[in-house]
Formats: C-alpha cells, structure tokens, sequence
DNA sequence: GCACCTGTCAAACGAAAGTTTCAAAACTTC
DNA sequence: GAAGTTTTGAAACTTTCGTTTGACAGGTGC
C-alpha cells in the first residue's frame, strides 16, 4: 500500500488532480506550477506530462470536475405547487449544491476564477449559468407576466448575483461585517427567496419600453460541443 | 516631441502605467510579462525596474490608481430627504463612478481581479467596499430598523451584490441573455433601487433570533495604515 | 524466462520569466 | 561648453517554467 511502484496508476492520478485543484484554485492557471502541484501529490514532476497531456489539459480536466456537481443539481425536477414555492425550491437547489460542506473548497474557487477569467474554458461555465437562469426566468414569468424583457433579464441577474455573492465572495461579506455571524444555508436560502419575492411582488412593470416578455426564455443556447483549446499557447 | 529622448520622464512612466494596467486586467500579476508590457508602451524592458522597483510594486500601484476614483466618489454627501432617495443616491454614485466610461476599461477589470483574489493587496479592497457597506447599513437602519442584525448583513449584501454583478460580472448576463439589450445606467439605477426598496419594503422582521440592530453599523474598520508588501518574492 | 506494457524516477532540455549591467544619450546646472 | 545627473538602450544574467528523455521497477501473458 506504501510501496514505491505497487499499480499506483489511479491512485496518482487523484492525488494529481486534487493537488492541482487546491493550487490552481489558490493561484489560478498561471501562477500554480507543475513542480508545486507535483510535491503537493508527492508525485514526481513528469507525472503530470504523462497521466495528462500537458498543464491546460489537466487544468481543465479539474475544473470540469469542479462544475459537474453544481450542474447536475440543476436539473432535478422541481416539485412545489406554487411558483413561490419554486423560486424557493431553484435556490435552494443552487446555494446547496454550490455550499455543499462535504465537496472540497476548491471547486467553488475554481468556478469563482472562471466566471472572472472569460479566456481558457468558457464554455463550462455557460453550462453552470444556463439553467439557472431559464428555470429562474420561467418562475419569475409566472409570478409577473406583466414585466418588460429588460425587466425580466434585470431581475433573474438580481437574484443570480445575490447567490454568487454569498456563494463566490462570502469572504468580502464576513471581512465587511465581522461582528455579524455568517448565515446558515437555511437562513441564506430563507433570506434571498423572501427578499427576492417581495421585491417582485412591489416592482412596477415598466409598459412603454421594451418588448413584452417572449414565450421562450431568451437565455443563451449552451455550446454542447465545448470546443477546447488544445494547449494553452498553441504551440504544438 | 517624438525624438528618442526628449524629457520622456514623466511621459514613459505614464505610458508604463497605462499599458500594465491593461496587460494586468487582460492576464493577471502572473500572466502578464514585463516584456508584453514594455512592448506595449514602446518602452524598454529594463524601464520597469528602472520606474518601480520591481513588477509587484508596478502591479499595486497600477491598482492603487484604479480603485481611487470609486473610493472618492462614497465620501460625497447625500442630499436627499427620504431613506429611499438616499438608496437611490448611493446606488448611482456607486454606479455611475464604477461604469464611467471616460474612466479606462482595466480599471474596473483590475479591482475585479482583486475582489477575487485575496492575497497580493486586500486593504486597497476594504477601502472599496468599506464606506458603501457603512452607508448602505445606515440608510436601510432607518427604513427598517425593526430588522435583526443577521438580516441587515443580508439586506446590504444583497444590494451591493446586485451592484457588483452588472459592474464586474457584465459579461455574464450579456452572455446568458443576447436577445436582451444591455440596460443604460439610469436603467441599472432605477431597477436596483425599485428591487431593492420594493424588497425591503416587504420583508418580514425576523424577531426571535439574532440581535436587533446596534446602533452603529458593525462595519470593519478600513486599514488605513495599508501595510504593502516589499517585493513579490520578499528576497532583497 | 522472455517479451511487453504500465508507472515512476532523476536529470536535463529549450524557452521564457524577472532582473541586472553598463555604456550611450539626453537633460540639467553652472 | 563642461561636468554631473537622469533616462534610455541592447545585451546578458539568474531563475524558473513546462516539457522531454531514457533508464528502471512492477505486473501480466505466453
């Protein structure tokens, strides 16, 4: 089980990957290096070159792995009666997944770099955002059919940007109030649906501009494909 | 006036600043290269060591000068009689600071990083977010000072989250909603205090658990002192 | 036992990074 | 104009980066 060479194919090849996670998403793409992620695996350096390809590949393998737990929790059906209820439901959904103790830390720092860099995997982070925000727009329609399409896009980023904050910049909040104890998920998910739904329920629908809402929510279609660079600097 | 040497002084340490501030909101501290940068200010590579000392304290201070046109403009006063004026006040002071077009697109771009990334100059942020957040806190105490404390954390993260989003993370709801023109300032302003104010207006006073409201607003006290760093590497 | 494939290791590779050097050019002062 | 300071220039420096190499240890099938 300690031996030097005893089929540790598999087991080298996690221990890459969560060494690379913790470092890339303390560091970013460009400042980890192999060498640090390799000691942190306690692998040796050409590890990294032979179980992946090379540094891109194993980043964005990492970071895949990151994003898969918050998308996958996106797309369970939602159960509630009322579109109140569903709003509640969609939230709860996001910020647990999303805050979930048991996965590492690094995966939401992995995701929080990304939506920031739009340069190297882009397209995964549309799949984390995409059903968000058509389901949110769906619910958001039922509760207010009356609002402009501007509106309805304003109000699912409003919500959106709520639970980023807490979920991507929770640091920001606790270093603002340090006296404030941080919410629990519960009360998270208590506060931002209720906040949400008040505020929808008192916002003027703005007649005269802007089109009415399409019976489609016009959010972006997903690139299925997820065309990947082949290396980071295009060399080979 | 375009002569090799002519007092460039002055002029090529502009010109250094400008093209790092890009370069460094295009790629980071890490992936910008002291080459890319010189390159760009048609400058010599040894003008940056020559300037500053060194790379990092080229980096703080091109962050340095970023993030002081936001600061300044939340120490004007409000003028506004109602609680609700004074949101909508902040709110676009806010707004129109960090979306001011005459203003280069890196410097939003840098204290975005920044916000993200806590190592390298953390301070400058709190001097960001600090008066914002003691400001915010005062104006929705005296629209709703029945609120617990926990809620007026949430309350005032959930404003400036909004904020943030459409200031840092513009490119996301471009990205989500193409069919949906990009709101106008005024547009921006108008919906998050109707959002917001609409929301405080109707949420619930959570009685029971959590303190009530103290009567100075816990907000971190900013380190004015701003303890910098001396080299990236700390080797001379 | 032999060939074969998989993993690991230490060492070295070329490229690019930040930094330093030193001479020449421009400016300032007298 | 001469002396001294400030700024620029091209080149080289040291370090570190990602990657490659080739040898060697384990496991497997014949």
């Amino acid at each position: 089980m300690d031996g030097p060479h005893r089929g540790n194919g598999p087991v080298t090849r996690e221990k890459l990957i969560d060494a690379a996670g913790e470092i890339f998403a303390e560091k970013g793409l460009h400042g980890a290096s192999i060498r640090d992620i390799t000691k942190r695996a306690g692998a040796n350096i050409a590890s990294v070159n032979y179980h992946f390809h090379d540094k891109f590949e194993l980043y964005t393998l990492v970071l895949r792995q990151a994003h898969e737990g918050v998308a996958e929790a996106m797309n369970q059906p939602l159960r509630a009666d009322t579109p109140e209820g569903r709003v509640r439901e969609l939230l709860s959904a996001m910020l647990t997944s999303a805050l979930d103790p048991s996965r590492p830390k690094w995966h939401r720092q992995l995701v929080s770099r990304e939506l920031l860099d739009p340069t190297p995997a882009l397209d995964l982070m549309q799949d984390i955002m995409q059903r968000p925000c058509e389901r949110l727009w769906e619910v958001v329609r039922e509760i207010r059919p009356d609002l402009s399409e501007q509106q309805f896009m304003l109000t699912v980023s409003g919500v959106l940007a709520q639970c980023l904050f807490h979920v991507h910049h929770g640091h920001i909040a606790r270093r603002m109030f340090p006296g404030v104890s941080g919410p629990s998920l519960r009360t998270l998910v208590d506060h931002i649906s209720e906040f949400s739904l008040a505020a929808l329920r008192g916002l003027h629908a703005r007649g005269s501009r802007g089109r009415r809402s399409p019976a489609r929510a016009p959010v972006a279609r997903p690139t299925t494909g997820a065309k990947r660079r082949k290396s980071p600097r295009g060399k080979g």
